[in-house]
DNA sequence: CTTGATTTTGATAACGTTATCATTTTATTA
DNA sequence: TAATAAAATGATAACGTTATCAAAATCAAG
């Protein structure tokens, strides 16, 4: 019996009907109820220990207070932070997460949208992983995307201005001297190649007529876990150095990747900042404690996962009409230990 | 109508019983239903675009398919690769997660468990954000906790087995013939102080005979963001080398500490490990990119999560007793680069 | 065929809350 | 104080499934 009691018996408890019980009970506004009889029930609830269901009282609403977060791969290190955004927001208005993760598997991320709907979670914040995702089955469900593709128009999306961000690392080592960069893309399902990576790079050269060539670009995997690509990138660095390019600076389009040039290049005794500087793109933890710490492009997570709730929630709540939203903001450049002014090679 | 049909319109649409539409629809063992009958009701279920109503069966069942996580942190390195642990194991079973952060704070710790009871979480698994979290609310729901720690008698734990796992560094570095080493641990508001740590140390030291002293001993606070703590163990580690103590290695108690400490001596032109061999506790992703990478005492965070999903399954589905597990696992020392045999200072 | 056992289907009552009214009590005003 | 408005409470019908039992259809064996 202990975790059996109803409102009903609250109700028997203390002589009031069950709606009045009810109205005390279920959170709500603080409407229409007598402070004589309001406390008559909380301690007639408490007497015979009654617990909330709350698998009632969303049933009969037809409506959940959960959000779900769809990803890939939670160990990817810009995840948390954002889930840490998300659930410090929702927490304000009493909403919980509901984790899904697919492992860059389209079948999982399919079946995920579908649980999101006959669950009835109240909305979900999705970052796809690969860009055809179907997310028609979603129609009728709020959500917003984390992802500034072209692919999703007509979504709510909120993303880091991830362009913008390469030109300020680009127009920083310009600053410093620098006119050879090489590019380092980490591509994935996602990204379609990096193109429009090497379409900045290309046209950011061209502008202040430095030199570039398809020698100075380096592509590596990043639809895997993040050790396996920080490993590809130390061989793809290997074979860069190898290749004696003239390169005083490396931007890399994450931070995993600018690592991995970090790391050869203590192996191969190249002094960072002094003879290479480097500049990652993301911000994760690794790089705050690197040796010597990393230089990047930061995309705020938090902030992100937080405006991500707030605009969920938003939406969810409005009353009729949404207007389509697409959030971007822009990155931080974060001057660290690995890069520098250029100097004389040796 | 397009979301509203319900088991009740497929039935009308295809003129058999409610139940026997039900029969067919809920998922549950193929039985006792004709072949002919089970296409008829399908093909009406996807004529009138019906979907699965999870709200509606879980309220009848009084119970959900739905696992609750709480833990402290989810931006703690260590905490992903557990869940993508439990999530793997659980998608076999068909359950979701409910992801709860309590942020080491207590009392939106007990909301959570509260939560967990009011919204029927069919489990959960916990990592207890401090030694005295009142888990009595939680009395008759099954879990399993993340923590070899005796105040916690009587429940199911799967934890690693630090101890273990410290002295097989210790071994590992006095066979390395180091016979200074150092000891920094990483107080949290679960370990009370880490005393055990540095009770195995004295055993350690005085079984062999090597010298140890409350100075090669260095504290810091865990109960804080990784970032925050990686900054108070640098302060720490450019003390203790100011106090210019004999050490030839350092045994950290988790790898954030260990990081700082390599960190430091990175800074100060100490070569690691030929001067000095760093060991943590761990094995994250930092430490496998790190420069050199670190030497370290893995715990397998997946297999854990694994293993604890999986016991926590066969606890929920238990038909009637359960035997209380106290689940152990070995940790394993993983060398690389941070650790090596002593040689002569300078 | 008939009988009895077995499989398949049907009818219907829950599950515990919230929402909608109707009713009673209390407060306000003339 | 009566009349009216407002606030507080009560009665009761959903919500869409699953579970239980009863009924019908099918099968097996004599």
């Amino acid at each position: 019996m202990s975790s059996k009691a109803t409102i009903v018996d609250v109700a028997k408890e203390c002589g009031l009907s069950q709606a009045t019980v009810a109205r005390v009970l279920n959170g709500q506004k603080e409407i229409q109820v007598k402070e004589k009889t309001r406390k008559k029930v909380l301690s007639a609830a408490k007497k015979i220990g009654y617990e909330r269901n709350i698998l009632a009282a969303n049933f009969r609403r037809q409506k959940t207070k959960s959000i779900a977060i769809s990803i890939a791969d939670l160990t990817n290190p810009f995840f948390p932070e954002l889930i840490k955004g998300i659930q410090n927001k929702i927490r304000e208005y009493g909403y919980s997460i509901v984790q899904l993760n697919n492992e860059w598997n389209p079948k999982i991320e399919q079946d995920n949208f579908k649980y999101m709907i006959q669950s009835r979670v109240a909305g979900a914040i999705i970052s796809p992983s690969h860009p055809k995702a179907d997310l028609k089955v979603l129609e009728r469900l709020p959500i917003i995307l984390l992802t500034n593709s072209d692919d999703f128009s007509g979504y709510d999306t909120i993303a880091n201005d991830s362009k913008g961000g390469m030109v300020l690392a680009l127009e920083r080592l310009f600053e410093l001297g620098h006119r050879n960069i090489a590019l380092f893309t980490g591509g994935s399902m996602m990204s379609a190649g990096s193109s429009w990576r090497l379409q900045i790079m290309k046209d950011f050269c061209s502008n202040r007529n430095i030199f570039f060539s398809e020698d100075l670009c380096v592509e590596c995997d990043m639809s895997v876990s993040s050790l396996e690509s920080f490993s590809q990138a130390r061989t793809a660095m290997r074979k860069f150095l190898s290749k004696d390019t003239p390169a005083t600076a490396i931007f890399a389009s994450n931070d995993i990747l600018a690592l991995a040039a970090l790391h050869v290049a203590n192996e191969k005794g190249i002094k960072v900042p002094d003879e290479l500087s480097i500049i990652g793109m993301d911000g994760i933890l690794s790089g705050e404690i690197s040796y010597p710490t990393l230089t990047t492009v930061e995309k705020n997570r938090s902030q992100i996962g937080s405006l991500a709730a707030k605009s969920l929630i938003e939406k969810i709540e409005a009353p009729v009409e949404w207007q389509t939203k697409k959030i971007i903001l822009p990155c931080k450049l974060i001057e660290r230990g690995s890069s520098g002014p250029v100097r004389e090679k040796k």
